[in-house]
DNA sequence: CGTTACGCCTAGCCGCGCTAGGTATGTGGG
DNA sequence: CCCACATACCTAGCGCGGCTAGGCGTAACG
């Protein structure tokens, strides 16, 4: 699947993953690609810089678990990510249903 | 409306809209904008450097036609055109379906 | 005890679409 | 009659998001 596509909307798909409960970034990663369906292939490198943002912008938190002995961080929504992934769900929900008024089909 | 959402989904957009017979430029950002609700605003500099490589691509073509004497360049979808456009369709039908099932909406 | 899976990270590039500008012709109002 | 506006075309250049491609370290497994 071209890449470009999932251009804006990744946030989106990451706050929803960490909204059914805090996860580490690998399991991240692994939910969103297996909720998807194996639509979607997301690699490390595009997840982890946007994580990082993310909690930047206070919309995740992290902190370190420890896990079998090795460090985990892991990633929880914070309630400012419940309200920004409100707002995205409705720009997609606007969003495409712009794109199926011009290709004109019912998905 | 953030801009990068559209990403990707732009070659979908035009041909679509040309999809519906042929149309020139300034007609076919009016058509798609439109056709969207009111959702997309797209500029003349985002559309016609695409209108462009679609046609490099012969996905379109075009030919100048006199309009009250003033001349405009009108856009016709090729059979690959349709083909392509086909293709998106698909494509856009598992994208969507892969966001839904990661943030868990019916639209 | 080497290879695979897990788990974290980042520098740098590439390409798309937007910003911001330009040109020219038709049209309507004052 | 002229000025402003809509119509209609175009492009150089930038910003930035996400991917490529690497690197680091620890557990688990054969």
């Amino acid at each position: 699947m071209k890449g470009e596509i999932l251009r804006g909307h990744l946030d989106m798909l990451l706050l929803a993953a960490l909204a059914r409960g805090p996860a580490h970034g690998y399991a991240v990663i692994d939910l969103v690609n297996a909720d998807s369906g194996g639509v979607f292939d997301l690699q490390q490198g595009t997840v982890y810089p946007i994580l990082h943002r993310l909690e930047q912008e206070n919309l995740i938190k992290s902190r370190w678990v420890a896990h079998t002995g090795r460090q985990r961080r892991e990633y929880e929504i914070t309630s400012d990510g419940r309200d920004r992934l409100d707002a995205a769900r409705a720009d997609w929900k606007r969003f495409s249903r712009g794109v199926r008024g011009v290709i004109g089909e019912a998905t």
